[in-house]
DNA sequence: GAGAATATTGAACAGCGTTCAAGGGTGCTC
DNA sequence: GAGCACCCTTGAACGCTGTTCAATATTCTC
């Protein structure tokens, strides 16, 4: 039945959601498919590329930023991090915030998304749509091309360096092994007091 | 004549420093020493504490925060970096921004020294001294200790991803595979750009 | 059915981190 | 000087890793 580019990356992406990064090698990948390691490589060019792929997909369920509709969204993305406010419809708040919140909750929804994503995108920078549309969203609100690229980067390395250290918080306290306290999960309040810094450093509301 | 653990952390690092963190490993190591593999393992736990010590190490050669003294520093430091301006003594400018200057010089020094760092911090953070005297100098300069915290976790993150992204073109500059153009170097504005920001978004100075 | 294109195997290459029984040295004591 | 204990290293192995490639199987086209 003819092994598809399709399945491979399901299966990768299967391994990556249920056992982690440490646990993605093509051996593994292959084992899961029923196939010898070989074949995969007809298929896919080496694991980096099949790596940013999946970096791509995770990103994938990232809504596009409010263009004023409200349809039904395609995943069922935050929830538990806003904190309700003045929930109007459209131009609800910050929508760099708002994106910053949604590439979290993307990263956060695959085991170690976050170091995956950074992998890709040290290897191949602005190749992921969702995070130059960082850079887009600042230029529309008012900064220049350059600055608004200097602050997408600033908000991206904020944004995977803090999920990647949640990340490695839980993998590490699945595993077993953490040092007894540091126990308390206010990871939503220091993620966005990061986001916010940073808004409010370039001159974007949030905290004065 | 004796294999010392001072001799294996030298010679990690000068691998290190020569050809970078993949090509360091244990058996690169212990061929460079002139040793069997195993022997490394009874002066080194394991590669994860090795590579723990150097990140130590890289970041030692950050000078102390001004206490107002003027002697010889420890090392050459930055150089290229700092615009003149009001070179003045004891608080000149901001001594976060010059500490984030420091940390990114001793990062810079080294190849790869800020994956080297982020993988450290990753496993065992609170555990680099240069880092927590980012939380500390926060909170001495008025904010308090959950803020103080925050923000430092949040300059971390740019400070190594930042460098991180410059050493990672650095090492695809250097192996010859780069998608042409892209070769500006304006790395050093735009670290200041991201740390600045930061900085503002902290309500310290800088960036209106 | 012949031939071409596509897809998979099986084996190998060259590495990796880590463990461990066995043994070589060195210095101390009796 | 003999025996012993301790420190340190070897050599070999275990079980992995990503990747390549000739040979072969499968499928599609004419």
């Amino acid at each position: 039945m003819a092994l598809t580019r399709r399945q491979i990356e399901d299966a990768a992406m299967e391994i990556l959601r249920s056992y982690g990064l440490a646990d993605l090698s093509m051996r593994r990948l292959a084992r899961d498919l029923g196939v010898q390691p070989g074949a995969l490589y007809w298929h896919v060019k080496n694991k980096q590329e099949l790596l940013g792929v999946l970096a791509g997909q995770i990103l994938a369920a990232v809504p596009e930023p409010d263009a004023g509709r409200f349809d039904g969204p395609d995943e069922q993305a935050s929830g538990a991090v806003e904190t309700p406010d003045a929930g109007s419809s459209r131009d609800g708040r910050e929508p760099v915030r708002q994106l910053a919140l949604d590439i979290r909750s993307a990263l956060l929804s695959v085991r170690d998304g976050a170091d995956v994503v950074s992998l890709a995108q040290a290897m191949t920078p602005e190749a992921l749509p969702a995070i130059s549309t960082l850079r887009r969203l600042l230029e529309r609100r008012g900064l220049s091309a350059q600055h608004a690229a200097w602050g997408a980067r600033t908000l991206t390395h904020c944004i995977l360096g803090s999920v990647a250290e949640e990340q490695t918080h839980a993998d590490l306290a699945a595993a077993g092994l953490l040092p007894e306290a540091a126990e308390r999960n206010n990871d939503d309040e220091a993620f966005l007091f990061g986001v916010d810094t940073v808004l409010a450093g370039l001159g974007l509301a949030a905290r004065a």
